[in-house]
DNA sequence: CAGGTGTGTGAAAGCGCTTTCATTCTGGTG
DNA sequence: CACCAGAATGAAAGCGCTTTCACACACCTG
């Protein structure tokens, strides 16, 4: 920067304006200083540019597996929407460890990030603590809370199991059933399953008959998962898969079975990942906000790094059900 | 860290060196400045110590997208490989452009990193040359060059698309068919495909009834794909389709077509994803080496990283195929 | 025309570490 | 016992930027 500076004529300073904040600069060193980094070739530094100014226009991004399409929706629309900010995501994940989460958060801190994005709304009390301390924008998401750190965007997982309950009971199921994966890493599965116990129950419903899956949601796992359900339950008329994965299972493995779906068995998924729609007979899911979830985390992160605003808050981005032949 | 070595009663330089190289330092002003960092919760700044050692302990890792699930196995195999290492992964997403790559490239660089990853072995030259002048170890990914920009660990493409014909043959396939997607900008499909018709012709094949799909890889595609593929010549009896996704749309549009699969229509994909094994019938794919390539990579940094090789070169993990019902 | 206001620029003091070089202190060696 | 190699430590000079503060200059006002 010094050898820019030398060239154009001009101190370190004004080089510096120039490429953080080109409008305070006059127009014509501006040209000058483009013309000096053109001919140097000049890079610039920005892991100084991070130490002299104490932050660094990168944005922390934690999420729980990056094999889980889910989140890659999110991801890939938050990319979008922050393009043209000059924010660089750093992406860690933490295969849905609370501990790995906290030591992913303090290294991420001492990057001195502009401002962090976290999945889900349970974290270690010293994780917290350190974000707290921190005092960067903190956006939690895929969840709400009454209590965010500072900001959280998403949906009610219990809501999503509430709504599949009422779309069986619509079509005249009898007798329920649920295939959940990793249940007890992945509390988000869990409270789908809640919200569709609890509203199955006072629906006057017998309690679902519960496969849970102590692996990843996987096809091969929604597959042996029906076919233990229905040797539990032969009686069984629909069943909700905790994610659409588990769901196209299910679905193979009703074929296998000879169980006509939705006559027989109907089945709905979670997620409306891409092969939804596509799926014989086409799978009834519920549609997280996915890109939404993203969209609106720029927006928000973007709005409070200019400093226009400043409130934390929730913000519930709904699901959508959308039935389709399967159920 | 100045407050830690007052505390501690030794100089800012012995505080650095116990975290940097514990061994060099006596056990004894270690654990004295092990328990004054605890006292003082000091976190340290990692950026500072990136700009005076002029390297951070982070690895840039680019690839084409963020969905395509066929990376995250190598990412989280790199990540397992590289755990406990100290190196942080940073990630980035082209969206399959290689002018976006050579953006994040040159960002990734300002940040001093100690090595890159990249996927595939066509990049802009002026990437390459951004490369070339970091000094650091560079990894490609996915393929295989004889003149990689330093080193490069997959397999070939090509060899993937004779791989299926010859399985084809075997199962004595009459007419050939193929969908591929993106091929366009996936010029990793675009070898496949090439290696499928190539070897079909010389095996006294008639060209191949090809479908080109516009966008990704999707189910949806898949289906679309298969029908227009039927519809242009119902006498096809083997579909190589480039990707597990677009197969398993194939495979639901078999049944909507009333296909008997495999007897009336043999359908290949290619990725082994999970639900492969899964699907009714259960795909034939040929399987990559997504986890091994992660951890051959992981091994190569480690090992380039302490010093202890400097040779580039380029590994060929090889692919196998997983014969199952759908052929 | 004095006084105020605003804009653009430069000097220089850091940001919080790492690392070189010099120094001190051990314990062995001839 | 003088000498030396080796280990452990400290002083201090950066790493390459950003940003505060001061200053110069133009432009308005009454």
């Amino acid at each position: 920067m010094a050898d820019v500076a030398r060239l154009a004529g001009v101190s370190t300073a004004t080089v510096s304006r120039a490429l953080r904040q080109p409008e305070i600069v006059s127009p014509e060193m501006r040209s000058r200083i483009d013309e000096a980094i053109e001919r140097l070739s000049y890079r610039r530094n920005l892991v100084a540019g991070a130490l002299a100014s104490a932050s660094s226009m990168t944005v922390g991004v934690i999420i729980p597996s990056i094999i889980n399409s889910f989140f890659a929706a999110t991801i890939e629309a938050l990319e979008e929407g922050m393009a043209g900010s000059g924010y660089q995501l750093m992406l860690g994940n933490t295969g849905y460890s609370p501990e790995v989460e906290r030591q992913l958060v303090s290294s991420f801190l001492a990057w001195s990030p502009a401002a962090m994005v976290l999945t889900g709304r349970r974290h270690e009390s010293e994780t917290v603590r350190a974000l707290l301390m921190s005092r960067i924008p903190v956006l939690e998401m895929w969840e709400l809370s009454d209590h965010p750190v500072d900001m959280i965007v998403g949906f009610s997982h219990r809501s999503v199991g509430q709504i599949v309950l009422r779309h069986f009971a619509e079509r005249n199921a009898c007798r329920l059933g649920f295939i959940g994966a990793y249940m007890d890493k992945d509390y988000r599965t869990a409270d789908r399953h809640a919200g569709f116990v609890e509203t199955a129950v006072q629906a006057g419903y017998a309690a679902p008959v519960e496969i849970r899956l102590p692996e990843r949601a996987s096809a091969m796992g929604g597959a042996h998962g029906l076919r233990e359900l229905m040797a539990r339950d032969p009686k069984v008329d629909a069943v909700f898969c905790s994610n659409d994965m588990i769901a196209l299972g299910a679905l193979f493995e009703a074929r296998r079975l000879g169980l006509n779906v939705p006559s027989q068995l109907k089945i709905c998924g979670f997620g409306d990942l891409e092969f939804a729609a596509a799926c014989e007979p086409p799978l009834s899911t519920v549609r997280p906000p996915g890109r939404q979830i993203g969209f609106q985390i720029a927006k928000l992160l973007r709005a409070r790094l200019e400093g226009s605003i400043d409130a934390g808050g929730c913000f519930d981005l709904g699901v959508e059900l959308v039935p389709r032949a399967s159920t």
